[in-house]
DNA sequence: GCGACAG
DNA sequence: ATCTTGTCGC
């Protein structure tokens, strides 16, 4: 890990809680991390959204993993500064444990970033996690920023009750009797996205903010760009 | 013990 | 996540 991206880190979090040897430490790591996710509204007036993503390479040996961060203003919702980077997967894709894959790539792009963004949106988990602690929470805490979880699919949990059809419909998020998000109908006749709060940002926020950023997508603009970013960059690093 | 399982 | 154009349905 370099300097530049080093400098970025919270106070109080170990390098080496970035890449642990292996799933128990790692498990360690999240539970201790989760700690530290804060579930209010803390963060600044947002002036400008942010929106990450990751794009892997198919039967690359070397497990490459390209992120890209893009930032969007507010409310005009246009694309006015991104930055990518590649990096090598210290571990395969394991379901619980995405971001000891995904972040530091994301770490990478993040620095390379002039102006960074007050409020991000993640694709994946937040707090809906078994131990708290997605990939949007992880990210969060690391950096200390504001975060949002946008997953296209449950990790664990189900909706309380049958989802409307209608766009902007939602259930709460419901595992082992608590709440851990919430599950939305952000377009007509697409399956739903499942919200949590990642860090610094409330569950009712977080809802909102997704929903202000919706263009006619099912996916929120800040992330839908991210992807948009993510493949290019994967693709153009032929 | 048997499934489920973000990207 | 990734391989990929057209095509069926609302």
């Amino acid at each position: 890990m370099d300097p530049a991206t080093l400098a970025l880190l919270a106070p109080g979090i170990p390098p080496d809680w970035l890449d642990p040897p292996d799933l128990a430490t790692a498990r360690e790591a999240q539970i201790a991390l989760s700690a530290r996710v804060i579930r209010e509204d803390a963060h600044p007036p947002v002036r400008r959204l942010g929106g990450v993503d990751i794009s892997n390479t198919r039967f690359d040996p070397e497990g490459r993993v390209y992120a890209a961060v893009v930032v969007l203003d507010w409310p005009g919702l246009t694309v006015v500064a991104q930055a990518s980077a590649v990096a090598r997967a210290a571990m395969p894709y394991v379901p619980g444990y995405l971001g000891f894959r995904e972040v530091p790539a994301l770490l990478a792009a993040w620095a390379k970033l002039p102006e960074k963004p007050d409020l991000v949106l993640v694709d994946g988990h937040g707090i809906a996690h078994p131990r708290g602690f997605g990939i949007a929470a992880h990210l969060g805490v690391v950096l200390d920023i504001p975060s949002i979880g946008v997953a296209k699919s449950p990790l664990v949990g189900r909706p309380e009750a049958p989802l409307g059809e209608e766009p902007g419909a939602t259930q709460p998020l419901l595992w082992k009797g608590r709440r851990l998000g919430t599950v939305l109908r952000s377009k007509r006749r697409s399956n739903p996205l499942y919200l949590s709060t990642g860090h610094r940002i409330s569950e009712a926020g977080a809802v909102d903010w997704v929903q202000r950023c919706l263009r006619g997508y099912r996916l929120p603009e800040p992330t839908r760009q991210a992807h948009l970013a993510a493949n290019a960059a994967r693709r153009a690093a032929v």
